[in-house]
RNA sequence: GGGCGUGUGGUGGAAUGGCAUACACAGCGGACUUAAAAUCCGUGGCCCUUCGGGCAUGAGGGUUCGAGUCCCUCCACGCCCACCA
């Protein structure tokens, strides 16, 4: 039965919408899966909540575009290559045919001519004019950074792949740090955009909270340092807390800063080169091993230079360490150390006997050490006597006016480093030529594509590397001898503009096409209206896709105008099972297809929309089971109700009596609540009405006074088309054989406001907030009769006992409290 | 260490400051059946002497006529970030 209906909704195009449409645009999209394989419960969560959308968006008249993709780059189909030689190409495209065929099961509804794959050509092309505009416009560069190595991957990460225990989000090895050459984006020319747009979207709380830590904007002021005895040499640092200058008793340099070596002293070399040589061999999680307060642990990783620099407001030489409790990434890679004002200094100060000096007095009872609260500035020269903030914002203006520095504004936000020495990737589109250096290759010459002739086996070269055919390429300049980048763009390259690609037809576009997408068809869809997906892409994956929609609408790709890719953004609870999620790499999976199988999918949506909050975790367990057994029992009652009812069940001949008029009210309030809930994403109690409303129909057909034929159609009709969202294949078919036609855009009902208000409602009578009595009343009553009616109640004449009530708060028609 | 979130029956969960436990799963009882499955109906927090009461939303305070809901303290769990200067 399912199957038919599928099948159906392809061959007839039922999903499918074009931009001239007459209807209002309404954009629902899930992010795109990474083909793994057939659907796993994760999916089937995403897409349920995505269709139900799409499918309530359209019964309420919207012209919905409904598009689905794959994101078909990336390691897990190279790895493939490597342990069976199967290759790439050849793999994801049997992974994508795998999941197409669980999505189309799942019966969800999608405009298939728009399905973007990231390894065709096509897109890859458009991913490489990307990067050639942004290399002219500079906002890609090379650079040799320090950067995080992946010895099982055997490639570089971005510092977003590297987890907070220093291993790698996809193979779990240890991290290591390596200096090279890479391409960058500059993502942090945006953070200040990318950070102020963020309170106007409506997307949850906590990913927008993700993000603006992850920007970590502060201000402060950057200054520079003069070394003593050494006029060509300062030393530059950042500081959020310029009002503390009076207390800097030493500075730090990480141990990666280029000043190092030239500010070593003879005396301290070797101890400095031995921490240098130490800490460049530790990953990240080793040399935060002893962050904190481990004092034996901090002893070992600093040094003195031997260097002092001049603290620019007491004039007094402070003496420089080095230590590797300062990164190199952030901010200048140097620091001014204030102990007694930063727990971090002042620790490193007591192991090395350094003085500490306060700048703001503590509370009086102040035991700690550093103290980082508000209070009265002391020693600090002009500052003193002011608060911290009258201090800071003087201390930048002293900076600015004698030169010493100026007012800064630092992000923790990073550079996108994009560069992957893996195969299965878009290629970046770049040859190094001997005499012209790094030129981009023609346009017109791109895409760059991927042989299929390469050496998967890691090497610690990159794959592309090994084939020589690849690798040789003329200098578009000059002619002359040039070699090709073997490196391939990060994966999220591609996520970051699907959505836009969607907007057209790529599956049906006359090709070649001019453009990435036609700008009005961007215009006309964008942004997204309604966005779902997993919250593990809080940070990357929609800061990136913020980012690209900026940098698409400044070089003229995109509307200038659209700023934002996802207007509304639903963040859906994982699937976990034993406290783990559910995956496949942990390989605690239940296949959604024995599902689709045994109780159909539409049993297997509505389990997924019942059990509890969209945005909670559902947790897989030994009763999860009964649960679907139970979504698909409900399921058989309303078919049975809708095709299994006779007209000999029925009778007509009765005019409107208390059990039909019982049941219309409940039929018109499932509408607003099935509505609401709808609008407010909370399925589960969106079913539980549902339910309700079957429980109301089956004992309406057992009334007394029998069924009659109009209300019972009208109860009926409700519920399946209240339910058509949830289980469209079910919905589908009932209604087909009801009434001929298709539900799919039958409009959605409205209630009646006269049937969803009551007659009566019930008075609750509290007694000192005690529940004493209950009186049905109409819901009109006043507060002097609701009062009156209240006292008089006999339960509490008797309990009052002649008592005068102190108080009497009423709340019509729902409450009245007697206080006495 | 910082930020955010969660805690309600046997279980998943419901509840604009106003009837706590909707709806479901499991359980129990019944109808139908030779029997079972399926289906249908009923029951359903805990305690007390059944009438009727009393006590229950992680613990303890507070605000309020009234708190699962708001405020404070604490406990437990989860997630994100983390020597970020």
């Amino acid at each position: 039965m399912e199957r038919r209906w599928q099948e159906r909704w392809i061959a007839e195009g039922t999903w499918e919408v074009d931009a001239d449409d007459p209807r209002p645009p309404y954009y629902v999209l899930c992010m795109y899966p990474y083909p793994s394989g057939p659907a796993h419960q994760g999916h089937v969560r995403n897409y349920t909540f995505g269709d139900l959308n799409v499918r309530w968006r359209t019964m309420l008249g919207y012209a919905v575009l409904s598009p689905i993709g794959f994101d078909s780059f990336g390691l897990p189909a190279e790895n493939a290559a490597i342990a069976t030689g199967v290759h790439p190409r050849v793999f994801t495209e049997a992974r994508i045919a795998e999941l197409r065929a669980s999505l189309v099961r799942l019966g969800a509804a999608y405009d298939w001519r728009r399905e973007v794959r990231s390894h065709d050509p096509e897109y890859m092309r458009w991913n490489q004019v990307f990067f050639v505009r942004m290399l002219e416009a500079g906002l890609a560069y090379r650079a040799s950074a320090p950067v995080n190595w992946c010895p099982g991957c055997r490639t570089v990460l971005a510092n977003e792949q590297v987890l907070a225990d220093g291993t790698c989000d996809r193979s779990g090895d240890l991290v290591e740090r390596r200096q090279l050459e890479q391409w960058f984006l500059r993502i942090t020319a945006y953070a200040d955009e990318l950070l102020e747009a963020l309170p106007a979207l409506d997307w949850p709380e906590r990913v927008k909270v993700m993000q603006r830590n992850w920007i970590g904007r502060s201000e402060g002021a950057e200054l520079s340092l003069a070394v003593q005895g050494r006029p060509e040499l300062s030393v530059e640092v950042f500081t959020t807390r310029p009002d503390t200058l009076g207390g800097v008793t030493y500075a730090v340099l990480a141990p990666e800063h280029p000043l190092v070596g030239s500010l070593t002293a003879p005396a301290q070399r070797a101890e400095v080169e031995a921490l240098v040589k130490s800490v460049a061999r530790l990953s990240d999680i080793e040399r935060q091993a002893g962050a904190g307060t481990d004092r034996v642990a901090l002893a070992k990783r600093g040094a003195f230079t031997g260097a002092h620099v001049i603290n620019p407001l007491t004039g007094a030489p402070v003496p420089v360490y080095v230590a590797d409790y300062v990164l190199m990434g952030y901010g200048t890679g140097a620091i001014m150390a204030v102990p007694a004002e930063d727990q971090r200094d002042w620790d490193f100060a007591a192991a090395y006997d350094l003085p500490v000096v306060r700048t703001v007095a503590p509370p009086q009872a102040w035991e700690g050490e550093a103290y980082i609260g508000d209070g009265v500035k002391i020693n600090s020269s002009f500052m003193d006597g002011m608060t911290v903030t009258e201090a800071r914002a003087e201390a930048i203006e002293w900076l600015e006016r004698t030169g010493f520095g100026t007012r800064k504004v630092n992000y923790r936000l990073r550079d996108w480093l994009i560069s992957r020495q893996r195969y299965w990737g878009c290629p970046i589109p770049v040859v190094y030529c001997e005499r012209c250096g790094v030129v981009p290759v023609p346009e017109d010459e791109l895409p760059v594509m991927l042989p299929d002739d390469v050496e998967f086996a890691p090497t610690g070269e990159p794959p592309l590397a090994s084939c020589p055919e690849f690798v040789k390429a003329l200098c578009p300049r000059c002619g002359g001898p040039a070699r090709r980048e073997t490196d391939t763009m990060d994966t999220f390259v591609d996520s970051s503009w699907y959505f836009l690609r969607m907007c057209d037809l790529p599956q049906g576009a006359p090709a070649p096409p001019t453009a990435p997408f036609d700008p009005a068809a961007v215009a006309r869809w964008m942004p997204v209206d309604t966005y779902i997906g997993g919250v593990t892409h809080a940070i990357m994956h929609l800061l990136y896709a913020r980012f690209f929609t900026r940098v698409l609408g400044d070089l003229d790709f995109a509307p200038a105008a659209l700023r934002e890719p996802f207007g509304r953004l639903f963040t859906q609870g994982m699937i976990r099972m034993g406290g783990r999620a559910m995956s496949k790499s942990k390989g605690n999976v239940v296949a959604p297809e024995r599902y689709f199988d045994s109780v159909g999918a539409d049993a297997l949506r509505v389990f997924h929309l019942s059990v509890g909050p969209p945005a909670d975790d559902v947790d897989w367990t030994s009763q999860t089971d009964e649960l679907i057994e139970g979504c698909a029992r409900w399921l058989g009652r309303v078919w049975r109700l809708a095709v299994g009812v006779s007209a000999a069940d029925e009778t007509s001949d009765r005019a409107g009596a208390a059990p039909d008029l019982a049941l219309r009210r409940v039929t018109h309030r499932a509408i607003q609540a099935v509505t609401r809930d709808f609008e407010r994403w909370s399925y589960n109690t969106a079913v539980a009405r549902l339910r309700e409303l079957t429980n109301a129909i089956h004992a309406y057909l057992g009334c007394p006074e029998g069924p009659q034929t109009a209300t019972l159609t009208e109860a009926v009709d409700t519920l399946l088309l209240l339910l058509n969202p949830m289980a469209p294949h079910l919905v589908a078919e009932c209604w087909e054989r009801r009434h001929g036609g298709e539900v799919s855009t039958q409009p959605w009902p409205v209630a009646d406001p006269d049937l969803v208000r009551d007659d009566t409602t019930t008075l609750v009578v509290q007694l000192n907030g005690k529940v004493r009595d209950r009186l049905e009343v109409d819901p009109g009553i006043s507060e002097s009769e609701a009062a009156a009616l209240a006292l008089a109640s006999p339960k509490v004449v008797e309990r009052l006992a002649g008592v005068e009530p102190r108080r009497v708060v009423v709340r019509p028609p729902n409450l009245v409290n007697i206080v006495v």
